[in-house]
DNA sequence: AATGAATGAGTATTCATTCAT
DNA sequence: CATGAATGAATACTCATTCAT
């Protein structure tokens, strides 16, 4: 009748099915696509659908909260003394390699708020940046903070749409490309 | 027993009937996607379902089915004789704007011979223009058709993620910023 | 526009579509199994929808119709001088073996008068053989025709369960058996 | 959006809900026969369709089932002190009579590992019981387990081709012929 | 707070049957 | 009278979401 469930580890779980049910998200989603079964990523991170729900209501809370990390991680970067506006790219595009699967959450028919709003967080990043690579001579000077966003969905759009292998050759083919229309 | 029926229009409106579920794919797909449910289309369509599998037996074969319509469009204008590799980016441009939830099919996780083959007729038309476009000056002479190819879909990508509203202006920002890498 | 279709044959190819009709049904029900498509027996008798229709108004007239043959067949047999019930037997399973698709007739769960009479004239051909076989002591004298009867069912029961190939063998060794209880 | 759904019952319900759909299953196959709608199992288990298949991922796995239960019950019988050959077929016989519809996945075109193991099972229990049966003077020496299984086979061939009331008279009289050609 | 079974709406797909040509 | 396209009901199956334990 006690069917072999897994233990409920209570509690002090939680922390630890947050990480596991996001580590799983990015991997699920890279691999199959964002419309990938939610039981799928449950089943990955090793906890019960139940638990999924109640750390994220739905399936765009879990893209928004990958999102989230890779922006604090990028906020944290452009805090950093030295960091480029080239740095700041590159990470972006580390990020977009590894989390593809979330580039179609900007996607989502209905526009969601939360996502604005953290893309609203990687702009202002970029656009912090850029006077600064500017001056540097590493942008031309009419480039503004909408180009770099957009040249970032570009590639983000692009490596969205070729096979896992071919990711990170693919977005580096893309921006050598782009970047001769953004120097000087 | 004798449900109300759409009238059976008889076999005379096969024709049209495929051109009816060419035009309510493109229509239903930008609008919701690639993974739109088929039933949409052939509701849109004005046609039965089962008339929707006759002429096209799977999702792919209605995407290439559009596809293959926008390459014929391209391998005639790129027959004329002044047509440049601007206006046949031009062209492809507007097919995008206007088919987009037909680039995911590229994607299909499942490698598809027959996307293949229209995608390799694309990459033609454009490599047959290439060269003249190079002599003109109107592109840089280290510029590949891959690179073009390239353009293209980090173009269709974009226009993908983008409102229905904002693809064209999106479209334009995002080649104002490439064609700066491919001019000279 | 003018869609390569089949010729139109006209009337005269009315009975040799019939007769197509009933070589595909053999086929195709005897390989797929009784609930075949329809469409696939129009298909393999090279005939368009509308005409196995106008034959065969439901899946039961075209099973029936096959039945009818092989009954005529075997009344012509017993008809013939020196025919045992022994030699009826061996034709019966011949049919068996060649067109097992349509045992599953019998089952159609709304019984079907058609059938029925089918069924009764192959009742008849096999009382009228038996006397005789019993007088040449070859069936015991307890046996009735409906054993005989009964007989055949378990035979064809049997056959339609087992793959193409093994039918023959297995209507064999089934008629072995059978025939121990049947004999004096 | 608050439709009237059956109220969930919980995990508490699985085992109830097994055992409710592999009786639903006796009973809709019997009734309709193996290709009965799954739906209609689900429906008559008072069960939901996610249900069904989580417990039985495919139809045949829903045969097995019910095949194994039978297979278990002849199991436990066989290993009673007294169970004599002829116990054994009586009791193959009303399981027979009472789950046809399952006879008919032996027949399943795609020859199926999970049956063949079960059908497997029914004829090491018959094998066991014939030697001693043979010695009892109840089955002429020269039967083989072959033979036994043959002959049921026989009568499930026929049971399940037979409206539901007739089965188990019917099983009598096809015994009755079979036993005399098994008997010595 | 975690678990995973239950639920049923939503889609894809097939196929019997009709009917314009 | 033949043809084969059109039609949509019926069915299989998946998966987001809920909820008893």
């Amino acid at each position: 009748m006690t069917s072999p469930r897994r233990e409920n580890r209570g509690p002090s779980a939680a922390a630890g099915n947050r990480r596991a049910l996001l580590a799983a998200a990015v991997e699920v989603f890279g691999e199959q696509g964002f419309d990938a079964p939610l039981s799928a990523v449950a089943k990955r991170a090793g906890v019960g659908q139940g638990s999924l729900y109640r750390h994220f209501p739905d399936r765009v809370a879990l893209a928004v909260a990958v999102f989230e990390d890779n922006v604090v991680e990028l906020e944290e970067l452009a805090a950093l003394p030295g960091t480029t506006l080239d740095a700041l790219l590159d990470a972006v595009t580390d990020q977009l390699v590894a989390s593809v699967g979330f580039v179609d959450v900007v996607t989502a028919s209905v526009p969601d708020g939360r996502v604005e709003a953290v893309a609203e967080r990687v702009g202002a990043v970029l656009a912090g940046a850029l006077p600064q690579a500017q001056r540097a001579g590493r942008f031309r000077d009419d480039v503004t903070a909408a180009d770099v966003v957009l040249a970032i969905g570009m590639v983000a759009g692009l490596v969205s749409k070729v096979p896992i292998g071919d990711r990170l050759r693919t977005a580096a083919a893309a921006w050598a490309l782009l970047r001769r229309g953004l120097r000087p």
